[in-house]
DNA sequence: TTTCTATTTAGGAATGATTTGCAACAGTCA
DNA sequence: TGACTGTTGCAAATCATTCCTAAATAGAAA
């Protein structure tokens, strides 16, 4: 069994013991996220999709992405004037670069980071429900 | 002289420097923007607006709102799923916490942050353009 | 398996925020 | 004071996303 298929099978998993029907087009939703290295915005992720089950609607797309979004097996990123770019959840959390000049996003993890970040929010009296933390960059030197 | 008025001129000479003509609207706009406290979004400042420019248009309030934003005098900030709200630039650098349950927007700096990620993107290879740093929270116990 | 029914889907129309095209208008500088 | 450009107001266009409705279907029960 491959990476990628137990990957689908632990989203797809996750959804039905939650309850939620796993039909043609979520269940190729799932593969199409479980296998995308890259984080695709619901165009793509639908034109993906399509290769799957020939014929799914793209509000199909957008409604299924918010069920996803609302079980916590995917993450939408609503990066700087750019649509929503999503990722499925089989990661441990990671914030994200985005390179400025060619749109590339690349993942980064800091502990220190998230330490921070609670001890801020906890300072002030409240507790973290998410966060965004997204560094906007361009490569040095090169160019 | 008030410390708005203050702060309008400082906007206001910024972008003559910058060769930017100050039209009636643009003039209006930097007003309310100055003594905004809060984070409005363009609808609302296109209400504040017209008590001082009577008739001036959404558009316009877009239109301006970009090119004060490309002159450096403004921030657009994209909170999830709300319209973009703005502020002037004359405070000093800070990040936001979002509360979940209210909408409100509370103001936070910590230079810790600040230097941890340009320490991130440098260790990469990348030199910072501008990051996004949000919380989004909730008031603990009492509520 | 087949039936039954609450969910889900396809497709298109609707929405909300923001941008754009264009003709009238207004800063600015000679 | 022109004249030259940039700017405005208005309406229409765009873009991402959501909503509506009748027709299709997943999955439980028989």
């Amino acid at each position: 069994m491959t990476k990628i298929a137990r990957r689908t099978e632990k989203l797809t998993e996750a959804l039905r013991r939650a309850g939620v029907r796993i039909t043609r087009q979520r269940a190729a939703l799932l593969s199409v996220l479980a296998e995308a290295e890259d984080h695709p915005e619901a165009i793509e992720l639908h034109r993906r999709a399509e290769a799957v089950v020939p014929g799914i609607s793209l509000s199909t797309v957008y409604r299924s992405l918010t069920e996803l979004e609302n079980q916590g097996v995917i993450l939408r990123h609503q990066f700087d004037g750019t649509p929503a770019r999503f990722e499925h959840t089989e990661t441990r959390h990671h914030d994200h670069m985005i390179d400025v000049d060619t749109g590339e996003v690349v993942e980064f993890a800091s502990e220190r980071i998230e330490a921070l970040q609670a001890e801020i929010a906890e300072a002030l009296g409240y507790e973290i429900v998410h966060h965004r933390f997204e560094l906007y960059v361009r490569k040095k030197d090169g160019l």
